[in-house]
DNA sequence: ACTGGCACTCTATCCGTGGGAGTGCCAGCA
DNA sequence: TGCTGGCACTCCCACGGATAGAGTGCCAGT
């Protein structure tokens, strides 16, 4: 059975009043808010349907209705309307952005902004490795037999790893490294580094092998392997807003789930479809998040897409407008690092 | 009036019941568990001369008894068996600490260790600059008119920012200026270094000096003024341990000192003693924090102090256990970084 | 297909009560 | 002087019952 339009009004109705009050939604109240031209009786039936099919249920016999799971995706996917940012979010976003000297400084400006503007918990991706390419390696000696390998990429990311070689080096021999690295790597992106990486280690002369091969090694490793991805986090107070009652009880599942990077990136990763992305309560396969909502984007130069970024809140979130912002900011920051 | 033994004996009693149970101890309560060779009603009456003084305090009339911050206080300085830690602790902290590559890594496990020896929120705090000494500096070209600035201290920071130049810079005056800055600045501690920097500017060819003048502003800017020091931050789910009781209600406030990192260095900073030292409700002067208390110690190689680490939790917390865990982690840390 | 009316259900809230834990005080004892 | 047993008192809290109110489902009528 499908759903009539009117059904439809009944459920945007719900969920909105729902959002905003956090109070179950009685028939009486909808028909009193707003203007759906019926009595309650007949939004009392309609209720009935959309509670069949699953869009919303009861907390318990006699008390209004909430929307489920199903109910607020059926919203985001057919009921939004595109809320405009207000005036003042367009000046707060780019007041936010004057003066920044660097990458790390976007990123932390930008999840902060998010944070507050949304009003939930926000987490920035730095620029993903494998979507950047090499602009310069630099090898700086530590000590005799150590190296600090510094890297810098097109998208301004600046890596460093430490090397320990297999015996004292004299400076022309890193220089030589150094040469010899940058002429194969610079320019090149790192998901295609690997198999040059090999490659610099075959077409070496014999006796600068062993170097040659520890710092391929290091290279390939902690840059490309570990894929060494980074993120930053802002807002976790925003969790406590309207009590914790959002998260059935106690923040603790939410939190812990906020302190792995690995959960944190699958819920803003998966940058395929450039468009923003709504994941509501169970969708994110998390089990600490069921009653969390993220709404992520992916952000870039141009229409290159080269890190995520995103909000987490209750699934009883107000989702239009906080598409609208993440969509702006994800934008707003590919605009940035388009600048550079 | 003074304390004698006994009274002591009985704070100490109220604070460990207290810590373990969270529930006001009451004299009979106390009789029981602890062999203090007295009766219940003397008890009682020791226990009206520590209300009096200001050591615990009912939370309401015929309620048990619960430490006030000064108890705290006084159990912490004068009450406190130092308690080792237990074999499985030692070995977790070296099993935590093999194979730890860079410094980034160093941080990041010591603070996750930290919060998990604990139990609390662990805050560690990266070598500070104003404490570091320049091992190198490099100018990396990034487009004709930019060079990304790159220092790497003697305590294995990194730190880089992008330098805007007034002007086109040819490859040779790149290395110039490298060849100078480094001269002059290698070696150096960065306290030490806004003169240095200045004469850099001074002594240099009229020709260079506006390039020069250029990098000197980034780097007392960024590198020496605002003195960037970094945190890392690990265990926030450890406060919703026991409910959330032990926050008074919520843990808003305490979620927002989390994100201030000014906040946080206020609390884990102030290096002064080499010992650790523990900050108890108000003592550490922050509005938000009144029912936490904060152990923290300084660390670094050898008998020098290059940053600070610490825990927060509820003042309610198991203070020989934390310090002790502290103080280990902390010297771990500077032997770690000794070694380097 | 919608509406008004009605009986029903379930929750949240209030209130009064009693049990229990803990106290303070006092008189007696070493 | 310091400790103890005893006792009356206070106050919290858990329990139970009653009530009001919100909301529903259903049905007959238009």
């Amino acid at each position: 059975m499908s759903l009539d339009d009117r059904k439809l009004e009944v459920l945007r109705a719900i969920v909105e009043d729902y959002v905003e009050t956090r109070e179950p939604v009685g028939s009486k109240a909808l028909v009193e808010r707003h203007q759906l031209g019926v009595s309650s009786a007949t939004v009392r039936n309609d209720m009935a349907v959309l509670e069949e099919e699953g869009y919303i249920r009861q907390p318990h016999t006699s008390a209004g209705r909430v929307p489920t799971d199903a109910g607020y995706r059926l919203f985001v996917d057919r009921l939004t309307r595109i809320k405009p940012l207000s005036p003042a979010e367009r000046r707060a976003i780019e007041r936010f952005m004057i003066g920044v000297v660097d990458l790390d400084d976007v990123v932390h400006r930008t999840v902060r902004l998010l944070a507050q503007l949304t009003r939930q918990v926000a987490v920035v991706q730095y620029p993903s490795l494998s979507r950047s390419a090499v602009r310069h390696l630099e090898l700086v000696p530590i000590s005799t037999t150590r190296l600090m390998l510094v890297m810098i990429t097109d998208t301004g990311r600046v890596e460093q790893r430490l090397v320990e070689m297999p015996g004292p080096l004299p400076a022309d021999d890193v220089w030589e490294l150094r040469r010899r690295v940058n002429e194969k790597l610079a320019g090149q992106r790192l998901a295609d580094a690997p198999p040059l990486v090999q490659n610099l280690v075959d077409e070496c002369a014999p006796e600068r092998r062993g170097d040659m091969a520890c710092l391929a090694s290091v290279l390939l490793e902690t840059l490309v392997e570990r894929s060494e991805e980074r993120l930053a986090l802002a807002g976790t107070a925003n969790l406590t807003r309207g009590g914790v009652l959002d998260f059935q009880g106690t923040l603790r599942p939410v939190l812990e789930a906020l302190e792995e990077e690995v959960i944190l990136l699958k819920l803003i990763g998966d940058l395929e479809p450039s468009t923003t992305r709504v994941r509501i309560g169970d969708e994110n396969e998390i089990d600490n998040l069921r009653s969390a909502s993220v709404v992520s984007s992916g952000y870039g130069p141009g229409a290159t897409i080269v890190g995520g970024l995103g909000v987490l809140g209750p699934t009883r979130m107000d989702y239009p407008g906080t598409i609208a912002t993440v969509r702006a900011v994800a934008r707003y920051v590919g605009d940035l690092l388009a600048q550079n």
